[in-house]
DNA sequence: AGCACGCCGACT
DNA sequence: GTCGGCGTGCTC
């Protein structure tokens, strides 16, 4: 028997691809990285070829040939297709569900590999009003004067510069290319950048990082570079030289930024350094450009890559250089589906290409300074703030005692109002939308529970409506309890539209801007609300979580931290290096120019020892205190974890499918993998469903995973497996 | 995941 | 007597 199956990755939850016979109709030699129409029972479904030349398990006569061949060449290169190989076992899914997971949309449905080319038109030699073929087609005719009239030389136009014959001058296009008297010119979608801005001279430490990534003309290989640069210290400059270098060299950059981190402001920025193709590639971008700019990368003609972490699996065959931009942010970890870590697989992508890659932050995450230590990860400093600025100035403000004010104390009003009085900016800082957390009837203690989760509702006071923040449940608010009918329910805790509301009380005259989910929802909203931070208009700012990611707010000099008790007291294990990491960053944002700021941090824990380390040596002495943490509770960086989770109808469900997992960890060798549970999630019901989850952990990585790649093909083969939804997070980020 | 097959309940 | 419920098995 001969060995020419094709082995083809299929969208199916399958663990392994599938075989087929090579096509009947044989027009190119089919190579692996190419799609293929293949049936799978009775479906027709696009794959991914992962090698050829194969000799099957399985007998001929039960082999299906392939349907179709979608592509002369291969859409992925070895490179591609060893990341996606990679991310199967590593994550124990899927290799079709990978594959698919790695092309855009538009490629995964089957369309053409072929880039959408912007369309313009121009006059063929023969045209003129005259001409025979218009003398009965007086709008055609309009249009033949109308480009005659630009010269002979002027460039060619699109469609949407001729406009002003009206929408249908798509149509009288058409006609005249039917008539010889137009043609169409075809050029790249990737717009040409102006670049040209000149450096700024580098400080000797950015210089220092630069030379130690890339030394000298030549391409360097492999190593992992931590970039750690306190806010204002001139991190994107690093990468910013580093990219002209690999440009020089002749290759490509990846540059990979958190989902909040790809704004236009940062596009602009590299575009008006760099005059070279730059391919976007992000999750508010539609498919056609998407699948663009992956093609523009794909193809080489992309010099620049700037996406967010699906990037990561974008063929780059000139690939020298990845970056990885504030490489903490919990949203390069993918939170549903192949539960991969951007930044992790980034690592391995640039071992395997032999290129450098760097990882950026002012509070690197917890494993990413224990690979520093072991020395598997080369660390540079960048502690000088640019242009001189002081670092700002913490204090720690025990709220114990005094009267609160929608959660503000006195001394924290007297100090926003001072800076009010000196024009400068404040930002307020609370990571709680809508106005209040729950609602309690002030007679019979009812508080609004949300129908669907093990969850308190929020009050919204805008809308006066209840609205649940982790299923979406909304209610209108009652007027009266429930369950007692006493009038006017109390909204307990504050949330930003509370606190804005607060102080709209206390500066009646001044612009306050509230910065949250609900104030950006629109597409493209945020990038709108930042200008207004920026504009002066808002002396006063207040926002969440996404004021704090490193936009720039030159002219605030307080930040103000209503409420860190929330993040000391969370129960998951990584809530302490998140506060400690949003402390930090919180506290990036003020004082940037030459004005020294100060970030105020309420409390009702003014003793806590990580607020303490955190004022006392900063971002590195908390990162030293929690690491001893982690180590004493055999935590990751010092243990790696991988969570199985299950959710059901029914609680038992859920249970059941977990318990006989269990049995089936506990039949196979497991000495150096640590099973915990089952048990109930932290939040048990969620969205109606009851959560569940096993946690694996290890000191031995390779135990682990030896132990997961054994256990996954028994778990699928689980009756109770059918009857709950349960997946694994390899390197959980929460234990939510 | 889909999609079929298959074997028990309330309906044209 | 059939339509259809979702339990079970399979996809090269």
């Amino acid at each position: 028997m001969v060995d020419d199956c094709v082995r083809v990755a299929v969208p199916v939850p399958l663990r392994e691809a599938l075989d087929y016979l090579p096509p009947v109709v044989v027009e190119w030699p089919l190579q692996p990285g190419m799609r293929v129409r293949v049936r799978v029972g009775r479906r027709r479904l696009i794959g991914l070829v992962v090698a050829t030349g194969v000799r099957s398990a399985l007998p001929r006569n039960r082999l299906r040939p392939i349907e179709a061949v979608l592509d002369a060449e291969p859409l992925l290169d070895d490179a591609t297709r060893e990341l996606i190989r990679f991310a199967a076992d590593y994550y124990h899914y899927p290799i079709g569900e990978v594959a698919a997971a790695a092309l855009p949309e538009r490629l995964r449905n089957g369309g053409e590999a072929q880039a959408a080319a912007i369309v313009r038109w121009r006059l063929t030699p023969q045209a003129t009003p005259e001409h025979a073929a218009l003398a009965r087609a007086p709008r055609q005719r309009a249009l033949v004067s109308y480009l005659l009239e630009q010269g002979a030389d002027a460039a060619p136009l699109d469609t949407q510069s001729l406009t002003a014959f009206g929408a249908g001058v798509g149509v009288l296009l058409r006609e005249l290319l039917a008539k010889g008297l137009v043609e169409r010119v075809r050029e790249s979608a990737l717009a040409p950048a102006p670049g040209g801005e000149l450096p700024p001279a580098l400080h000797a430490e950015q210089r220092a990082a630069v030379d130690a990534v890339w030394p000298s003309a030549a391409a360097p290989g492999y190593a992992t570079h931590v970039l750690e640069g306190v806010t204002g210290s001139g991190k994107t400059e690093v990468y910013m030289t580093l990219i002209a270098r690999a440009l020089a060299a002749g290759r490509q950059t990846l540059l990979l930024v958190p989902e909040i981190g790809l704004t236009p402001q940062l596009l602009a920025r590299l575009r008006r350094r760099f005059a070279v193709p730059l391919a976007a590639l992000h999750s508010g971008l539609a498919d056609a450009p998407r699948r663009d700019g992956w093609l523009a990368a794909r193809s080489g003609e992309a010099d620049i890559v700037v996406g967010t972490r699906s990037a990561v699996f974008t063929p780059l065959p000139r690939l020298g250089l990845i970056v990885v931009d504030e490489e903490h942010d919990a949203s390069f970890k993918q939170q549903e589906g192949l539960r991969y870590h951007g930044r992790d697989l980034a690592v391995w992508r640039a071992r395997r290409q032999g290129v450098p890659i760097v990882l950026g932050s002012a509070t690197p995450a917890l494993e990413t300074l224990q690979h520093a230590r072991r020395g598997h990860y080369a660390r540079h400093r960048l502690a000088t703030r640019a242009g001189g600025a002081r670092a700002p100035l913490l204090r720690i403000l025990d709220i114990r005692h005094g009267k609160l004010e929608a959660g503000l104390s006195a001394q924290l009003l007297s100090a926003v109002r001072e800076r009010l009085e000196r024009n400068e900016q404040v930002l307020l800082f609370l990571n709680r939308r809508g106005f209040a957390p729950v609602l309690i009837c002030h007679e019979c203690g009812w508080a609004a529970q949300c129908p669907r989760c093990d969850a308190h509702m929020t009050y919204h006071a805008a809308s006066n409506r209840l609205r649940c923040h982790h299923c979406g449940h909304e209610t209108p608010a009652p007027p009266a309890c429930p369950e007692c009918a006493a009038p006017d329910p109390r909204p307990i805790g504050q949330g930003t539209e509370r606190v804005e509301q607060a102080l709209a009380a206390q500066f009646p005259d001044v612009g306050i801007l509230r910065i949250d989910r609900d104030t950006t929802r629109r597409r493209g909203a945020l990038d709108a609300t930042l200008e207004d931070a920026h504009s002066g208009r808002f002396p006063l700012l207040l926002g969440t979580q996404m004021l704090t990611k490193g936009h720039h707010l030159p002219n605030v000099t307080l930040v103000g931290v209503i409420d860190a008790d929330q993040g000391l007291f969370s129960a998951d294990y990584r809530a302490h290096e998140r506060l400690a990491q949003l402390l930090v960053q919180v506290a990036g944002r003020a004082g940037r120019a030459q004005r020294p700021g100060e970030v105020i941090i309420q409390t009702h824990q003014p003793e806590h020892p990580l607020l303490h380390t955190l004022l006392a040596g900063g971002y590195r002495a908390a990162a030293d205190t929690l690491l001893s943490e982690r180590e004493a509770a055999a935590m990751p960086p010092f243990t790696w974890l991988a969570l199985l989770r299950a959710e059901a109808a029914q609680q038992t469900a859920a249970l059941a499918f977990l318990n006989a997992a269990r049995k089936v960890l506990d039949g196979l060798r497991r000495d150096v993998v640590d099973v915990l549970g089952p048990v109930p999630a932290p939040m048990e019901r969620r969205a109606g469903r009851y959560r569940a989850q096993l946690l694996l952990r290890s000191g031995d990585r390779g135990a682990l995973h030896a132990l997961l790649a054994r256990t996954l093909p028994e778990l699928d083969a689980l009756p109770e497996a059918r009857r709950a939804r349960w997946s694994l997070d390899v390197d959980p980020v929460d234990l939510y």
